[in-house]
DNA sequence: CTGATATAGTTCATGCCATGAACCAAATAG
DNA sequence: CTATTTGGTTCATGGCATGAACTATATCAG
């Protein structure tokens, strides 16, 4: 069901793992674990399955030999950059269904709601 | 971290299952395959586990003897009205996050972008 | 009526998602 | 130089979801 993300044979956690380096350079194992909010044994087990599938490359941080720096390789790249190509195009599609008057407000009220939505999850700490 | 259906002691697929016998008094085991778009396999898992929490209950279709009919028990439909309780109060305040004379805009606009999403997910098949 | 087929459910093997505890090794603080 | 903290890995556990194999009942065709 939920998994469309096979588009790009991909496991949803993989997927949303290798995205991050997009943002980014070099990541950590608890860099990702941060920002993927997921605890650290759970990354170890989503980067084995990027390595193995040779999209990211581990190598060791000369400045504390405990981590590893993580990074795209060429495959990487070129995935994350269909990928994008992808899902550009998909929300362009999206806004062409909305009338173009009416695209701003579409985007506008959405972030109101997003406003809201997070204003009130902080409320119920 | 997804996990904030704890919040009612349920696993989310379970808390998704009992929340259908809010729009239908009796449900088939097919009837909530088809609802929540699993396999059968999977509901007679989610079933067991409602089952042994004594939430939903279980008779024998007199028409179709190879079909069980499930219905919620008092626990259930208790368990469904604090749900909804909960549910409610959270949209209620997510509203009145948003100024008054937003309100609506918001909540229209959102269903313009629900429409284009679907309808470009139709296009897309 | 009877045998073939369709339908409702269950069980089992598999695989992904996520957590938490135990552990190792390197870094840092006293 | 110990003691503690920090970055990672491994393992056990449990939820989510699928698909194949199987049981039992229902229905259809001859």
């Amino acid at each position: 069901m939920q998994y469309q993300c096979e588009r790009f044979g991909l496991p949803d956690a993989e997927f949303r793992c290798l995205m991050l380096f997009g943002e980014e350079r070099y990541l950590t194992a608890k860099g990702i674990a941060l920002k993927m909010n997921v605890v650290k044994s759970r990354v170890s087990k989503i980067i084995e399955g990027l390595l193995k599938k040779k999209l990211v490359q581990r190598i060791k941080d000369p400045e504390d030999s405990r981590v590893s720096l993580l990074s795209l390789t060429p495959r990487g790249h070129e995935k994350i950059n269909n990928i994008n190509w992808f899902l550009n195009d998909v929300h362009h599609q999206v806004l062409l269904q909305i009338a173009p008057d009416q695209r701003k407000a579409v985007l506008t009220n959405l972030d109101i709601l997003k406003a809201s939505m997070e204003a009130v999850k902080e409320m119920m700490t």
